[in-house]
Formats: structure tokens, sequence, C-alpha cells
DNA sequence: ATAATTATGATGACTGTCCAATATTTTGAA
DNA sequence: TTCAAAATATTGGACAGTCATCATAATTAT
């Protein structure tokens, strides 16, 4: 009997919320455990052995599945990874969005808690920052999950253009908006790729450090002011 | 083990002059083509299909060679690729080095020509990027990858950190050094990752902007201005 | 000639999907 | 409520395909 409840210290913050799930309780309470299940194996699986070595054994064991039941749950293991990819992007815009929204903030403020939120719980998690890379690598050859994080650099940076804007009004000087805003973006996978990697022994605090530098530089900077 | 032992005229901009070798002088001058041949086609096939899809048939094929001629002139596909990795690495760091090295141009000159170089031939190169991309994500799960990256992350950072340095001392500010280079680099990171995937509709001058940006922010703002 | 180089077939390991068998839950009629 | 039939969930073996490596054969340079 395999009903092994997937371990805390493998759990992203999605599964607290199914954590509580006992397998088998109903089956539709089921189905959503086992498709939870089939989804975070398939982030950790892709962090840990990249998306050629995410096997369906692997994926399938980290969820505490038989190989046979991912075919059950998903069209087929490229299915579950799409799935897997989309899912989580929704998930990292609606909480960015959620700060953008917020009524009793600077637009300053804004703006670093947005870029902080890379790098701080729930969003950030090493498997999922490793996940990223895998699949942003990957875009490069399956057109697949090149249109997913396609339109989720566009709404970031659509998100975040604005907000540039409002804080140079307010501070008097001038930026160029969509160029900070892209800067930041591109910046942001860099750290993410570095934090997955481990090759600069950064920190996800430094990151945000990193994050506050390059703000102040763009808005402390006026535009054309070059040498 | 095979060492690789490649001129530095053997770039991969220079692909085409490999065409113009005949494939078959002397046994030496063979040799060295199809080991260049080699290297070549391997950074092609993984900018092309990734590490995992970089299959011996693949890398033969571009590099116009048999399936066993690659086990002749390397232990492995391993071998090979670690070397072409490797190979590419030494160079980058070359050019840079030798910018730094160049008595005419001032630090700032300096810090603008290296973070330019990473964007203009002959180090840059769409394959390369997409090939670094593809081996820093490889160095998650394959330690082999792991060592090289990492030590040219802290060669490269060595460079540029004393020429912020010197360039704020210059200017009569203050900056961070050591970070201002580390967050560099890791831009740098981002937007090779940028361009390898097109996700952001980047080109290589909008990179030289960006790092422009970057540099002129650090420069600009005083330690500790957070506002 | 003969040693180096190049090409190709064979081998065993691994992969994703399919599918038939088995177990469990749900349904609905008595 | 009870219980058999239907629906659903789960398992693991079979299969066809791909891969890197190795052994061997064919070709070429010296």
């Amino acid at each position: 009997m395999h009903n092994v409840e997937i371990e805390a210290s493998d759990s992203i913050e999605l599964l607290a919320d199914f954590g509580n799930i006992s397998p088998r309780r109903t089956q539709s309470e089921n189905q959503r455990f086992r498709r939870a299940s089939l989804l975070v194996a398939a982030i950790i699986s892709v962090a840990k052995h990249d998306i050629s070595g995410a096997t369906v054994d692997r994926i399938c064991a980290q969820a505490g599945a038989s190989r046979g039941l991912l075919g059950h749950y998903f069209d087929s293991k490229e299915d579950l990874l799409l799935s897997a990819l989309s899912y989580w992007f929704q998930q990292a815009l609606a909480i960015k969005q959620g700060i953008a929204r917020h009524p009793d903030w600077s637009a300053r403020e804004k703006l670093r808690k947005i870029s902080h939120a890379s790098f701080e719980p729930p969003l950030y998690d090493w498997h999922i920052a490793a996940a990223w890379q895998a699949f942003t690598n990957a875009s490069r050859y399956n057109t697949a999950y090149a249109e997913p994080i396609r339109t989720a650099g566009r709404d970031t940076q659509a998100l975040v253009a604005p907000l540039f804007d409002e804080v140079a009004k307010d501070l008097g000087t001038r930026v160029d908006a969509k160029s900070a805003a892209t800067g930041l973006y591109i910046l942001d996978d860099g750290l993410w790729n570095s934090l997955a990697t481990g090759k600069d022994g950064l920190t996800p605090e430094m990151a945000c450090n990193h994050c506050d530098a390059y703000i102040n530089g763009c808005l402390s900077n006026a535009i054309g002011s070059d040498a």
C-alpha cells in the first residue's frame, strides 16, 4: 500500500494545503490529493534531476504512486510538466499583483516588496527556482514551455513598469520605466539562477539587497547621464 | 582525460574557417581539425538540443564525422562536453583579462568594455550563450560542470571588483565593490539567458545598455543611501 | 607494409506509454 | 439499511524506441 504522505522536508508551500487531506477519504478528495502530489513531485523531480532526468519512475516515486498512475491523471508526462509550470506562474503573478494592488503602500514600497517577493516564502523555494531554471533552459528547444514563460515575463514587466514611472514622478526624476522593468526582471532571473545552482554563494537576503541596489540605481540616474 | 589544446583563433564564429581547412592534409592537421570540429559541434548541439539532446549521433553529424569517431578523440561524450565547456571559459576570461590589462584605458572604460565584451563578437554568439545556459542548468545535478562554472564566476568577479574600487576612488564616491561585481556578473548571466531563450525580445545592444545602466547606478549611489 | 584513422553493427540499459488484472469506492434498487 | 453491479482507482508487466559504448571491419597515410 502506497499511501505515503509527502514529507514536510520536501513539501513546497502548496502542499501544506493538501498535507491535511488524508489520501483516501472520498474519491474526489483523493483525486485532488493525487493531482497535487504529482504536480509537486514533478517540480521537485525537475529541480533535482532536470527535465530529462525527471522520469516517470522518479516523479511517481516522489509522489508515492505507481508508474501507471501518471497516465490516469494526466494525458502524458509532458502534460504534467506543463501543468506544473503553468500553475506556479499563476501563483507568482497573483502574489505580485496582490502587492501592486495594495492601497496602503507607496509605489516605491510596492517596487521593493514585489522584487523581494521572489526571494521570500511562500513564493521562493529552492525547488521552484531550480525548476524555473530548468524550464527556461528547456524553452530553447521545446516551444510548449516557451509560451507560458514569455507571457509570465510580459505580465510581470507590465505590472512593474508603471510603478517605476510613478516613483520617478514622485521624486522629480525621469526613468525609462520599460527598460528599468525589463532590467529588474532579468536581474531577478539571474538571481534565481544563482540561487538555484549556488554558484555564487548567494543567499535570498543578498538577492533582495541586489534588487534594492538596482532599483535605487535606476532612480538616482537621470536618463542619458552616461559617463 | 584529454586536454583541450585548441588555439585561440579557433572560436565558434570561425567555424566557417574550418570549412576551408581541407580535412585531410597531414594526419596532425587532420587531428586538430577533427578535435576542433567536435568541440564546436558539441557546443552547437548543446545549444540547439540541450545536454541530454546532444546525442553522439547529432554531435558527430554536426561535425561531419561518424558516430564512432567521438570515442577516438575523447574518452566519452561527457569528456567532450566538459572539454568544450572549459575551452570557452578560458577563452572568455582571457579576453576580459586582456581588456583589464590594457594600459590606455581608464578603469571606467575597462568596466564598460569588459561588460560589453559578453555581448559582442568574438565572445558573444547565440550558440555559446545557449550552451552556457544549458551547462549552468546542468551544474545543479552534475558536479563535473559545477566546478568550472564556479571558478569562472570567481575569476571574473575578482577581475571586475578592483575596477569598481578604482572608479569610485576617481569619482570620490564609495561602492561595495565586491557586491557590485557580483551583481554585474549575475545581471550578465540573466542577460545571456534572456538572449539564449529570446524570451524578452532582447538584443545584444540592449544588453550592453543594461550593463551601462547597472554600472552607472552602482557608482552614483553612495553606500547606504537607501530611501 | 603497418600503424593510425574512420565507419558500422551489436549489445545492454533505460525510457514513456499502453493495457490487462486487481482493489476500492460509489451508486441505486429492494 | 443492505448488497450487488457499475464506476473508478491503482498496479506492474509488456513493448517499441532511443541511447552510449564497445568490438570489429574498412580505409587511408606514412
